[in-house]
DNA sequence: ATGTCC
């Protein structure tokens, strides 16, 4: 396959065979996937040959191979011209994100506090696979009021106040969430697990503002110099993982009743305007609307932690999926076209002025938030005027070692020594968690951003540093 | 990512 060199930051695969648009991927000669480790170039090409795909098969810095699409892959289809939406866009963890808040504390003041913070949070923050959640809920009545509600449901019930609605991605949370197209077997998973990390790379950082690039934009984001943060990356858990699993399945079979011809099974799919493709829409919105009230109760468990240990709570700054399809309208050759765009380990950026901005952020734009690996920065970045690929840009530093590798290269007891030499607290869950989310095992997530940046997607507004790290 | 195979 011939890659075009067209800028820097941004290289193109011609149409070749099925392919309807071309594949635009935004990588540095650095960051580009090796073909012999890495296929997620071919994974480009194929999900171009999806019915109703728009302008590009897009990819981001972060990319790497995934299932069906590529993580970081965005893709659009035109809704009124036969498009589809696939699982396998969204992937299993269905509305994974990050959500980022701000304490009224500076690094210096927490470093007396920062036992006492970590050893409250190890407590209170449940995370491995299936261990408890923070928030009990009363049975599947209430499961489906949050997959209806999101993280509103969950401050409804006291569990936050309104600035988390108003600083959360679709106000906390998104319409057309169909409880009725979650099977009971993803109820059932899901019922015990509201308030849960999960593993994997998921996980709950107390950070530092290390350097801000843009006074003004931080300010409006409610970011300063020093000023102590909590990040939390975690998605829908056993439901979002069950919802996906299911449709799959059935759009493997209703794909050639549509007359749908895909290069690979896992990029199973079905008309938007289709049964099958709007019952899966309804489930995942149930499941985006899940990991909201998520990662809103398990915030709230934080700032309690903070507010016992420091006296001061913890401000939302954002809260932003990564793993998502959403219907949007977007000017595609000169119109006004209705997309279904599919962003999969990456984040939407919504420039300034942008109608879906709270009112506060219109000038400065749409916060992007950049989780690094375990013991590396994480970054704060903003939405640019321009577009690039449908206002998204990437998601995190992406994997270069399978989790098998990254354990097989290294020693939990030299990792935890380095982590500490760096002054970072660790919490994990288990040993193995921890190796397999070593920092080898992942991009350079400045490279990352800076190549994001450079591409035009995004700017970057903030770096944070870890303090202390609790891991699934 | 995931009751890491119903």
């Amino acid at each position: 396959m011939e890659l075009i060199e067209e800028t820097p930051y941004r290289f193109r695969i011609d149409r070749h065979g099925e392919m309807r648009v071309p594949g635009v991927v935004f990588v540095s000669r650095t960051l580009l996937p090796h073909p012999d480790q890495d296929r997620s170039l071919d994974q480009v090409a194929q999900v171009a040959t999806l019915p109703g795909i728009v302008s590009a098969s897009y990819a981001m810095p972060d990319m790497h191979w995934g299932y069906g699409f590529p993580i970081g892959g965005v893709a659009a289809t035109d809704v009124h011209a036969d498009g589809v939406v696939s699982p396998g866009g969204v992937g299993f963890d269905i509305s994974c994100g990050v959500r980022l808040l701000a304490a009224d504390l500076d690094r210096h003041e927490f470093a007396r506090v920062c036992d006492q913070v970590m050893n409250g949070l190890d407590r209170a923050i449940p995370r491995g696979v299936g261990r408890g959640a923070v928030w009990s809920l009363s049975g599947s009545d209430e499961l489906d009021r949050v997959l209806r509600g999101g993280a509103r449901y969950a401050v409804a019930q006291g569990h936050g106040v309104q600035r988390d609605l108003d600083r959360c991605e679709d106000g906390g949370a998104v319409a057309d969430a169909d409880p009725t197209q979650v099977s009971q077997r993803a109820v059932e998973r899901g019922l015990g697990q509201v308030g849960s990390l999960g593993s994997g790379n998921h996980f709950l950082e107390v950070q530092a503002v290390e350097e801000v690039y843009d006074d003004q934009v931080a300010s409006a984001f409610g970011l300063r110099p020093g000023q102590v943060c909590v990040m939390i990356h975690c998605g829908s858990r056993g439901l979002g993982h069950q919802i996906c699993t299911d449709h799959v399945r059935v759009m493997e079979k209703a794909m050639t009743r549509y007359g749908i011809h895909v290069p690979d099974r896992q990029l199973a799919c079905a008309p938007v305007s289709s049964p099958e493709a709007q019952a899966y829409l309804g489930a995942m919105a149930a499941a985006a609307n899940y990991a909201r009230a998520n990662r809103q109760v398990l915030g709230e468990a934080a700032a309690a932690v903070f507010r016992a240990a420091t006296g001061c709570g913890l401000d939302l700054v954002y809260d932003i999926s990564h793993n998502l399809a959403k219907i949007e309208e977007h000017e595609v050759g000169g119109e006004r076209r209705t997309l279904c765009v599919h962003r999969k380990g990456a984040t939407r950026a919504l420039p300034p002025g942008h109608r879906a901005l709270p009112a506060d952020l219109s000038a400065a734009g749409q916060p992007v938030l950049i989780p690094g690996s375990m013991g590396t920065a994480s970054y704060v970045l903003a939405g640019v005027p321009g577009g690039g690929a449908f206002h998204s840009t990437c998601h995190g530093a992406g994997r270069v070692q399978s989790r098998h590798q990254a354990a097989k290269t290294v020693r939990a007891n030299n990792l935890l020594r380095e982590l500490g030499q760096q002054g970072i607290a660790v919490r994990g869950a288990s040993r193995r968690g921890l190796v397999e989310e070593a920092p080898v095992a992942y991009k350079d997530v400045s490279e990352v951003v800076a190549t994001a940046e450079g591409a035009g997607l995004c700017r970057t507004i903030a770096r944070l540093r870890p303090l202390g790290v609790v891991k699934g």
